[in-house]
RNA sequence: GCCGACAUAGCUCAGUUGGUUAGAGCACCAGAUUGUGGAUCUGGGGGUCCCCCGUUCAAGCCGGGGUGUCGGUA
């Protein structure tokens, strides 16, 4: 077992490439999709089936964490691995996205933000130091400097003074976070969609130096032709010997579209959501398992997927559970989401290893051209 | 048998003094959802206002009769 973080790029295909990130908590194949388990648990999924599905690393949340039940709790009973019982690596967010999502709770000035939890209304502030301490306290693997997450549309101005304050903030992240020995931290750029923001703000996060580097503010309302614009040139400002992580990103065809242009890692809360809201999501586009067409349709969701949900279960008893608002409706659907974006991300590995990437993404392309899965 | 109440969307119900195209919640049919507030939002279809007669310029609403449901009562 390593005893440090490290990156490598094993091979390319145009501008993207695979590779190993390595921590002592095991190995992060890349390009690497990271399911979201904010509140110390990937909803509807046991960790082994997590696991199962062939997720690498999932995500924790600062801010959902350090109001229940407390990073000082899971520090006492072990950490975050031992706490949620997953041993493999865990990436967490830095609280930053609630800095948007969360803009009626919180107050923000340049010392930090102080929320008022969404939970009991009792007041909690974040700062670059606090949200270092708590990510620490949780034993994360990967952390995230503290930042805003810019929100969408804004105006030049508005965006600068929001990158520029992130930038401050990610220096003092990599002062607070000192040197831990096989923990890395990660800068994030933004800059909304305005190229010579995004410049400068990955000049910055270079000056001060990470472990890796993570393009943030995307996929917050730009739509995806304006976030691919970004991503045409982001992932070339950051170093070439580290990863680089678009945070929050997306929808299948928006994870094909971000490694293509050389993002190695990636998170979204879309497959387990959209699993507890009855959309699935599959070669063939996106299945509504709510629709009542589905009622009386004996057939497996996917004929081709290997997951529990597509082997064991017909699209009439998907649709029964959904509709009766049973668990194991979120169960099953977030297996078959999670599973499907990690046979996505196993092809777009092999494909680049193999120098097929191109291919390999027509393919995908064509797959949703029938835009239903019916026709199988 | 008598007395009373009620009858409006699939369900539960609002509906002012008689006045524009009769509404709501749920259900139903769809859509949105991108570093998760187990959240939320947006559309859409759907009516013999129990039936008949009457009054009125105009009736879900007022009057009469009928039918049905519920309650009370001998």
């Amino acid at each position: 077992m390593t005893k440090k973080f490290d990156f490598h790029v094993t091979s390319s295909d145009g501008y993207a490439r695979l590779g190993v990130i390595s921590t002592p908590r095991g190995e992060i194949r890349t390009p690497a999709f990271m399911p979201v388990g904010t509140a110390a648990t990937v909803k509807a999924m046991l960790p082994g089936s997590v696991r199962a599905t062939g997720a690498d690393i999932v995500l924790g949340n600062t801010y959902h964490l350090m109001l229940r039940p407390t990073a000082e709790r899971i520090d006492r009973l072990g950490g975050l691995h031992r706490f949620m019982n997953w041993p493999h690596p865990i990436l967490t967010d830095s609280g930053g996205f609630q800095v948007m999502s969360l803009t009626g709770l919180r107050k923000m000035n340049e010392a930090g933000v102080t929320f008022r939890s969404h939970i009991d209304g009792s007041s909690h502030h974040l700062s670059p130091e606090r949200s270092m301490e708590i990510q620490r306290l949780l034993g994360s693997d990967i952390v995230m400097s503290f930042d805003e997450c810019t929100p969408f549309p804004t105006d030049e101005k508005t965006a600068r003074a929001s990158m520029e304050l992130s930038m401050r903030w990610a220096a003092r992240s990599r002062a607070a976070f000192g040197d831990r020995l096989g923990h890395a931290l990660f800068g994030i750029m933004q800059g909304s969609v305005f190229r010579d923001q995004r410049e400068e703000s990955a000049e910055k996060l270079r000056a001060i130096g990470f472990d890796g580097y993570a393009i943030g503010g995307l996929a917050v309302g730009e739509g995806q032709a304006a976030m691919f614009g970004v991503l045409d040139y982001a992932p070339g400002l950051l170093p070439a010997d580290r990863p680089r992580y678009l945070m929050g990103v997306g929808k299948p065809d928006d994870v094909v579209g971000a490694v293509v242009r050389g993002v190695d890692m990636i998170d979204c809360v879309l497959p387990s959501r959209s699993g507890r809201t009855a959309q699935a999501f599959t070669r063939a586009g996106v299945v509504n398992l709510r629709n009542a067409r589905h009622q009386d349709d004996p057939r497996p969701l996917d004929a081709a997927c290997g997951c529990p949900c597509c082997r064991e279960f017909s699209r009439a008893y998907l649709h029964h559970v959904v509709r009766a608002q049973e668990i194991i409706a979120a169960m099953l659907l977030t297996w078959h989401n999670l599973h499907y974006y990690q046979e996505l991300m196993a092809g777009l590995r092999a494909a680049i290893a193999a120098g097929g990437l191109t291919e390999f993404v027509a393919g995908f392309h064509a797959g949703r051209e029938c835009g239903d899965i019916d026709p199988l």
